[in-house]
DNA sequence: TTCAATTTTGACAATTATGTCAAAATTGAC
DNA sequence: GTCAATTTTGACATAATTGTCAAAATTGAA
């Protein structure tokens, strides 16, 4: 093809994410993310439309990534543990960001949902896919005789608890206390003993 | 004393939150804070300096109001039935919004903390409130034998979950998504049988 | 009633952000 | 190498927002 894009698109898409994730939706502005990614302000409107077809686009992104992640860090054969890691490991990579800019699927529902078009249906992919994701695993582990609740029930009970996490890191970023959240949650669930 | 204010601050503070609520912290201007309150610009930055003050006194007032309720909502005798109230009454609050602009406080978490400066102390006002009349709920509970887990670990725990289900109505705005994620936590607690 | 303190008002300048566009540059296909 | 499609670039006009200020209005106290 003619005239192609001298910017590699995933490489843009990532600054992007962090751009959104450093300011917010709304306080983002194209010239930031112009500057940012060192892409010409004319030419993110050319390849993009408007600030907020990029970020459905950069969300789309991001969602994928995370679904991917997720799916790794159920995989362990014991459900238990493998519900153990992927708190632990959620709570690492909140911890892992120095700039403590929090989760990013968290931040856009409640501030971008308002004031981005469209955002709504990337939202139910995101949304969907984790609990989707948590499901599968308690359907295994129900299966196993390793988990007696009802698995659809404690996906979006465990989605919702997630989501809680993300908003207690933002408050006090304090690991500890975050860890102390998922453990009062796990020994009460009804993993068999 | 004289040159006294024409407005009632209580009035234009509950309008305020309005439209913070509507519109968030960065996307809210001065121009619709004077817009909505009636009361013009200039006098706006005449008695609260700018935006961000005003979105601290704002919250501060939220904050107050906030607390009362949570209060009411706990008095049951009964702690089981305390808490499930408190939940039930958590979610008919958020229903009750016909423009669905979910939890003002989570929404303040999530974007004004990394746009607003020292809304922090706010929080930790709001935040340490919320948790402390858990808190104190649960240690009445548990004093009288009604509760069999530990107070602090459980109200960090709730605190969290509370915010997780202000995520989840944001995304579904679904109730009985809501209230099943309630029953579940409700449902697992250790509360006397 | 007068007066001084304070608020209100509307206008102003400065800044920031948006979206568009024509000209220039680039590049794959032929 | 040429060419046509596309992107890049920088400039432009428009709109929105901020913060300030002097003049006018208000009001409680003396």
């Amino acid at each position: 093809m003619v005239g192609t894009r001298k910017f590699n698109e995933e490489e843009i898409l990532s600054i992007v994410i962090n751009v959104f994730r450093d300011k917010g939706y709304t306080a983002t502005t194209m010239l930031d993310l112009a500057k940012e990614t060192g892409v010409q302000r004319g030419s993110l409107y050319n390849a993009y439309k408007n600030k907020n077809t990029l970020f459905l686009k950069a969300f789309d992104y991001y969602t994928q990534q995370f679904l991917e992640i997720i799916e790794r860090d159920l995989t362990h054969p014991d459900a238990k543990i493998a519900f153990t890691q992927l708190f632990a490991n959620s709570v690492n990579r909140l911890m892992a960001d120095e700039q403590k800019r929090g989760c990013f699927s968290t931040r856009t529902i409640m501030e971008a949902i308002r004031q981005c078009p469209d955002i709504q249906q990337c939202l139910s992919v995101f949304l969907d896919g984790l609990q989707g994701k948590i499901h599968e695993r308690l359907i295994k582990a129900h299966d196993d005789g390793e988990f007696l609740g009802e698995p659809l029930r404690y996906a979006r009970y465990l989605v919702a608890l997630t989501r809680g996490v993300a908003v207690i890191e933002q408050a006090y970023s304090d690991k500890e206390h975050m860890a102390d959240i998922y453990n009062t949650a796990i020994a009460q669930m009804p993993f068999r003993k």
